[in-house]
DNA sequence: ACAGTTATCGATCACGTTATCGTTAATCTA
DNA sequence: TAGATTAACGATAACGTGATCGATAACTGT
């Protein structure tokens, strides 16, 4: 590198020690005399010294780089996420690398690849669940990796994520109990776990209160405001008589939310609206937005934590978490 | 690494090569012919091997990784530059390593000397202004960095940001111009460059207008919806002929038309508001919010470009772009 | 056919660090 | 006091890769 030529060469030198020495004084690792040390320590500082990380890395085979990979960094959902695991990788001495999917399969493996190039220790992955095969890859080959918020099925991982079918269960069942009987459910791709869960606790949450489950009232695909927007409208042409509507996300409500308003119905009045995750900025939409606590921040750091504490042997796999889901209640339901 | 004990030599082995002639069959250089590459790749392809970007970096002094030191990257505006960052990062090959600094020079200063230890090849920074140490240290070394959002005053860098000026001149204006004229000013930390820009931008726009500047409607140290909310409470405590609020973000405007409803005040009937950065919420919000457009996610974008040019010796530093910022009318105004 | 050129490849070293083992001198034990 | 142990340090190798240089064989031109 260019900007620090400044290696423990260039220390045992001015030392007047073996490089050794040097490495031991450093890493603090016993086998020297304080004398010693000092002396090096004191010359290191005067350097402005700053350890090769990627050098050490390279020849003890630990990097303590993490790779993150989530669908979007710019979605609020994700973006406390991904704090929570900055945080978590800061406090123990872990730097991440950020990658995002879309939520395409194919940025998700091509990134899969390239982190296996950088030999991180361990990987933290929103899998877009179209295919798994970079998944299975990384079980063998070994690599520590914790999924985030949705799980694979048949497939065997350490996972941090929501109590899906419980928060749209309790949910729904808020929805019915406070008189919306015709609830509609804006739904995720149907290949993923969490839209699956959360489509089970819609039906359970139906068949409880006697009320039959009408394919027709779920649209699938919806993934931000936009699309939440665009399905909302297709459902109010469909069928003018929905009472209410479970969202995946707030981001889905809040499209949801514009496109009932431009039909000219009240919220909550006319339509219930209800999301799920919670995050900061339902308080301040429009209609403050009732809807389930999904504490992605706390899921990113725990995942972070049980990814460090695998890497560092501290516990087996595998680790799966399932985080009890809270209903936020506010003003659209 | 434990999980990809195959490497160049193996390749060697297999194909009956020296290490060096897979070294020039994979990285593709020349001096090499076609039987022996094919052959050669074709064993690697069979073995599922992955260069050792680590290795290589070591080697070449060339990572291909970019630290990024950002205040928070669950806020919304700078997840939008973030996520510019990215893209133009995963286009060009390289990798980020993400930091936040909650806008503390201490954690910005330890970010900047891990990723010193890292040896990545720059850094995109979105400086916390309170001291510059780590910035000078930075330039010392030869680290090429872009500063992100703010500049630095008496340094010469390379710097994206957003024209604050004129941003906060024609909020204000538009304010004024709509009639309010008792315009206060929710401002963020007095001694970064983009408060101070706005700060002028602000009191050029009174002053054209014939109306005095009153240092009393300026409020400092605003950075989020909770002290945009109480900061406004506290103007209203100190003032009620508070005609209309400009605001150093959308985020802090939402805690200050939050303030303003919980006293009573119609906006903008009463009181008309006016954000900056024009986050993707602001039309979801609860008044749409009318905003000044920083295009923060372009501003990532350019950030992340002209790092790599200077990496890569496209272009010379220093590089100091500001984009023009726009109005964007809703409804708080 | 012979010198000169080129294409192709191997041997060796280097990057900065840690690990292993060896060496010396000091200290301890019986 | 002789032998054993320990403390403190150095010499060397190694991680995986790329760069330099040299070697060999094939090919060129006259």
């Amino acid at each position: 590198m260019n900007y620090s030529a400044v290696t423990m060469k260039e220390i045992a030198k001015r030392a007047k020690v073996s490089i050794n020495t040097v490495s031991r004084a450093l890493s603090n690792r016993g086998e020297i005399s304080a004398p010693t040390r000092e002396k090096i320590l004191k010359i290191a500082k005067e350097l402005n010294y700053i350890p090769n990380h990627l050098a050490r890395g390279f020849r003890t085979a630990k990097t303590k780089i993490l790779g993150v990979i989530i669908t979007d960094n710019s979605d609020p959902s994700f973006a406390v996420v991904l704090r929570g695991i900055q945080n978590i990788a800061e406090e123990r001495g872990y730097h991440i690398i950020l990658y995002n999917s879309d939520g395409q399969y194919q940025k998700e493996a091509q990134a899969v690849k390239l982190l296996l190039g950088l030999r991180m220790m361990g990987l933290l992955i929103n899998p877009t669940q179209v295919s798994v095969e970079d998944i299975l890859e990384l079980k063998e080959r070994g690599v520590p990796f914790v999924l985030l918020c949705r799980r694979i099925k048949n497939v065997i991982t350490n996972y941090v994520i929501s109590d899906n079918e419980k928060g749209a269960y309790i949910a729904t069942s808020y929805m019915i109990k406070r008189g919306y009987r015709q609830v509609a459910f804006l739904n995720a791709f149907p290949n993923c776990s969490d839209a699956i869960e959360r489509l089970r606790g819609y039906q359970k949450a139906l068949v409880e209160n006697g009320i039959k489950f009408n394919p027709r009232l779920v649209k699938w695909g919806c993934i931000n405001s936009e699309s939440g927007y665009r399905k909302m409208k297709d459902l109010l042409k469909e069928d003018k008589k929905v009472e209410g509507v479970f969202c995946f996300s707030d981001y889905i409500a809040l499209g949801a939310i514009r496109a009932l308003e431009e039909e000219g119905f009240r919220i909550p009045e006319d339509v219930g609206v209800v999301g799920y995750d919670d995050i900061e900025f339902t308080m301040y939409s429009r209609v403050p937005l009732t809807t389930v606590s999904a504490s992605n921040h706390y899921l990113g750091e725990k995942a972070a934590q049980i990814l460090i504490d695998i890497i560092e042997g501290k516990i087996g796999e595998p680790q799966q978490v399932v985080i009890k889901p809270e209903l936020v209640i506010r003003k659209s339901c």
